[in-house]
Parts: C-alpha cells; structure tokens; sequence
DNA sequence: CTGAAAGCGCTTACAG
DNA sequence: CTGAAAGCGCTTACAG
C-alpha cells in the first residue's frame, strides 16, 4: 500500500499533503495535477509521469471536502433507509456500500424510520451534506417530492414505478413473488389458504396481497376474505394475525404471511397452540432473511436478494451521475422451499 | 455548480442561500454571522436579532463542506462497524445516528468485515473525509493503532480496556452477563452445562467464558473441558456444536452459548434430535437479540443493550470533540429470562 | 463588539 | 497542452 512516515500517512510537521505540495515536487502548476486527477484533460506523458511520481512519494490523498467545494461534488451519495437495524434493510446497505465504495463514492446513511416527515428531513440533511445524489429504499415520501428532488440531482428509488429524467425505479416482482409463494402451496395440495397481509399502507403490501389473489384464481380457489388478516409486517402482528385466524375457526392448512418476521410470529403462535409445522398447517414468509435458515422448523420463504437489489441501485445511481441512462436487470422472485412446507419434519 | 430554483428551499434564480446572503440581508459582516452560528463571540442584541430574522426569511443552512474546509472540522463523525447488516451492531448503529444528530453531527458509516486491513482502509477514507473523530466498534485493530490515530483525532472504542488522552474506550461486562447466565443455569439445578465459546479470538469470547468458569467455580460444580466446543459466533457453527456436544455423549442437561446466533444454531440441531427445550435441554443465549423473543421456544439470553451502547458511544465521542473527559456509565449485564430456560414450555 | 482580509484545498472557466 | 486567477462557502486570527 502506501509508505508512510508516522502513522498516520502523513510527513512530520508539514500536516496533510495537499495538491499544491504535488504540483510543486512535480513542478507543474495544481491545475495540470487537478486534471490528471479528474481525466479532465490530455497531458504530456513526461508531465502525468512527474506527477504521478510525486503523489506516490508523497502518499497524497485529494481531499474530498475541497473537491466538494470547490469541484460542486462531493463524491457521496446519501442513502435513505427506514432502519439502520433492519433485518432487511441492512444487507441492501451493505449492498449500496460496496457498490458505491468500488467508485470511490461514500454513502451517508440516514434513518427515515417509516415516517413521511423524517424521510423530508433526511433529504434535507443530504442536500445540506451536498451529496452527489441520493438512494431512496421504499419510503413514504410522495412520488411528486421524489420527482421534485429529480429535478435537482439523481435519484434512485425501490419499491416505486416512477418515470422522470434524473430518477431511476427498481422494482423487485413483489406481486410475483407472493403469487408464486401460493402456488407452491396450492402445488402441494392445499386449498384453504390463509393470507397474513402486509402493512397494507406500503405499495409491496398490496402487490402481494395481488399475487396471493392471482395464485388462488390460477387454482380456481375461491377467494376467502375470512382466510385474510392484516398485519404490520412486525413478529407481533404476526402472532396476534395467527391467533386471530385459529379464533375464526375457519378451517386452514397453509399460510402465507407476507413477510418472514409475520411468518416468525405466527410460527410461535402456532407452536403454542400445538399445532404442528408444516404437519398441521404449511408456513411460507417473504424475504427469505437469514434467520429463516435457522428458523423452528426453517421456513420456507420468496427470497429477496436485498443484498444484490442494493448493488443494483447503487449502479444505477452510479451511471446516472455519470449522465448515463441506467440500464440494469432486476432479478425475478425465485422460492426458498424448507422445511416449514415439506411434507413432514424431523 | 448549478443553479437552482425551485421546491427545496431555495430562492428562484439565487441558488442556495449562503452566509454571505444572510450578512447582506442582516446589514452585518460575514464574521459576525459566522460567530453567531457558532456562538463564537458575545453579538450586540439588535444584530443577532437581525441574522436571526435574514436567517429564518432566508432559510439559510450552513453547508457543513465549506465549514468543513474552513474551520478543519466537519461536523461528522465515522464509525467503523463490522457489517451493516449484523442483527447485534444495527442497533448499535441507530444509536449512535440517534445521539450524533441530535447535536447536528452526521455519522458516517464503514464496514470492516472483521478484518484489520480492511479496517485500516476504513481509517484512511475516513481521515480522507475528514470526520472529526472515529467510533469503532470492537473489530480487530490493534490497541496501538488504535492509540496512534487517537493522536490525531478522538477515538470511542467499545469491546476494550484502553487508556490514552482522546481515546475513550467502553466496555460491557461481558464475563459479568456470562457468569449471570451460567449460574442462571445453576439455579434452575443444572449441574451439567455445556458451553458452547465463540470465536476465541475476539477478547468478549474470552471474556465469555471466564463467565462460564466463574459461575461454575462459585457453585462448586468441576469444570470438565468435554462440555465445552468451541463455536464461531454463527448460526451454523452452533447447530455444529450442538451436533459435537451430543457426539461426545458427555451427558448434559443445560447450554449456555456464547451468542444468540449460536443458540438458535443448536436449537435447530436439538429439535432435530428430537430434544425437547428446555424439557432436555435448557438452552440459553448471550446479546438477547430481537429474534429471541419469536424463536421457538423464544430464547433466554443475557440482555446486551446494543442501542444504548451506540448512544453511549456516541455521547463519549460529542464529549471528546467539547474536549471534555467522558463520564459515562455502561449499564449492567442483566438477564432476560424465557422460555428456553423455564421448567416446561407449552 | 465587529470588519476586512486571508485562507481552507481544490476546480474550472479564461487565456494563451 | 498548460498557467494564472478567481471562486466554492465558510472561519479565524488580526486589527480596531
């Protein structure tokens, strides 16, 4: 890597490098140094070899705040989450970091936490950060601010259909995923197959309640609106959903719940209850995270590659702010089948 | 840059409002503005009266680049973290993201991945971007790197016992929550309790198992080494364990692993034996992550308060940058008892 | 208490 | 191809 003199990479008593130092030991003038740094402009091979030689002598690193100042870019990108602990969330983080750290850009991650008003306040502590552009996961914002903001720098959302120069939309197949999650049920014989929805105030709520509506029609099951309850996508409301399902005594044999965390909660439920599972009723979630693997019994889930769907949005936000019209290929929904859906279980 | 004029609290036409602005609007120098933003110098009470009315009628926000550049300090603070998608440091994270905003710092995030190169790359593109002082959170730099950077910046280490001026490090009692499990354990009448360690080389999972000895020692039960695996702080490494433990057919009542991950992990195994929890084996965690309230049987664990560890780190770390000493208090182990560990479980 | 001035480290028209 | 100069938006000695 780098020769250093203290620690801290830089020369004793002289503070940081700076650029001028490197145009000085190179001697050339801070703009031609600026230029090779940015590929802004053909240089002289003699003068590009100079220059590189002394930033390599002097282990000089640009300092992104002055280019941010002085260049109006700041190479960051700020990235709105709902909850940095989010089990989900957390891998499409991950995702987004290493994406954007293989450009050279840093992200700053702020925490929406599901609220239309805090996401705006978000935007407003990126734009004051000057970020380049800015990542949206799902969100509440409305689709008019999201375009609004479009107007002024890139933009990459999830979750959304959304059309605008400056805003690109990811979608994951949410209303598939949840339709091929119910056929995988019906394929296994099952007919009376209860639903736990989403918060069905977020858009991927209603797409899934979509594809389990799609599956049961496909199937020619009819639609039982007794088989439905509403959760909030949290373990709690899915416990209370299963209870409240038993307590309709309408029968069942399967459940889908629209995401794994519900799928966790009615599994307790369940368990309390005595119910076997998959002998007593089927169990499929939404998510595939990796606590499912490790689940009582592992729970057969729709996986969501939160991981790749952030690399994906960073590399769209990385070809827009290179004046690029994104083009990127979103995985299709694809089942994670274990045991919680099997005929029998250990 | 560009010019910009619409929806995002800017003038049409003006761009961004700046200081300058502000000073113009208010009949005063820059200065002044300045050292009333920063409350730098006792202002007369008419003219910060008057910045007061321009900042507001302007909606000025300070832009934190050009503070940066200027006044050497940026306002935010990095910290280093293992993974943003780790179930135990997302708390952590939203803590800290909680506690530096509310004093208007932003917190920029970096993985390490467990691995000290990596997080001296963390270092470095955070040096690069000039945060004002550096969270890390455990991983695996060492002590003395660690005090070489605390040199030129304040540093907030948690998971260590270091002392040096600008370093402030924060340490949960990690030996403390194992003993309390353990003897948990003991008091519950089991005499014959598995360990299952984690990753010996991260000082907690020494630390854990000091625990595990003291609480053994205090009870007058012998250590007996075929009792204890070694595990890796994963879920796998658990259910691989687990697996080990049954092998060596060391008879044992009671497990005590050294995190949730790995509890879960043997959990699976034991069910898949057909081992009743806790009727066969009671089976208690460490960390009490979120997960263990919903896992079946919902898991016993120690109670690490990772979001008030982040806050707290974070508080330590505002307090360095006042170039005070930190007066923290890290709260005590405690347990959180259920069913994996009760008599009998329905 | 408050200005004018210089400067933070870089970039970018503007002229050769 | 390459400099000199101005400027990004703010802060901070330095002088009153």
């Amino acid at each position: 890597m780098k020769s250093r003199n203290n620690a801290n990479g830089m020369r004793p008593g002289s503070g940081p490098v700076t650029l001028a130092m490197v145009a000085e030991l190179a001697g050339v003038s801070p703009s031609t140094v600026s230029r090779i740094l940015n590929g802004t402009a053909v240089v002289s091979a003699e003068k590009r070899q100079a220059i590189d030689d002394a930033i390599a002598k002097l282990g000089f690193v640009p300092n992104p705040v002055a280019r941010g100042l002085a260049g109006g870019r700041t190479l960051s990108v700020g990235v709105i989450t709902q909850a940095l602990d989010s089990p989900f969330y957390g891998a499409a983080l991950r995702g987004i970091e290493l994406e954007l750290q293989a450009a050279g850009y840093s992200a700053l991650f702020v925490s929406g936490h599901w609220n239309a008003a805090e996401e705006a306040r978000c935007i407003d502590v990126l734009r004051a950060r000057r970020v380049d552009g800015i990542i949206v996961l799902t969100g509440r914002l409305s689709d008019n601010r999201l375009k609004e903001c479009a107007k002024n720098m890139p933009i990459v959302v999830t979750g959304r259909n959304l059309k605008a120069s400056q805003l690109y939309a990811l979608n994951f197949d949410q209303c598939e995923g949840a339709r091929l999650a119910t056929k995988h049920l019906v394929d296994l014989g099952h007919k009376k197959i209860a639903f736990i929805t989403g918060d069905m105030e977020h858009p991927d709520a209603q797409e899934r309640e979509r594809g389990y509506r799609a599956a049961l029609e496909d199937a020619r099951i009819p639609f039982d609106q007794r088989l439905v309850v509403n959760g909030l996508y949290t373990e709690d409301s899915g416990m209370a959903a299963a209870a409240e399902l038993l307590s309709r005594r309408r029968p069942f044999t399967a459940v889908f719940a629209a995401n794994d965390q519900m799928a966790l909660g009615a599994a307790l439920c369940f368990h309390r209850q005595g119910l076997h599972i998959p002998g007593d009723v089927a169990l499929i979630g939404f998510d595939d995270l990796p606590v499912c693997a490790y689940s009582y019994p592992p729970l057969s889930s729709v996986h969501q590659p939160a991981n790749e769907m952030g690399r994906l949005a960073a590399s769209a936000m990385l070809q827009l702010l290179q004046g690029q019209k994104p083009v990127i290929v979103m995985p299709s929904p694809t089942l994670k089948i274990r045991q919680s859906t099997e005929a029998s279980v250990s």
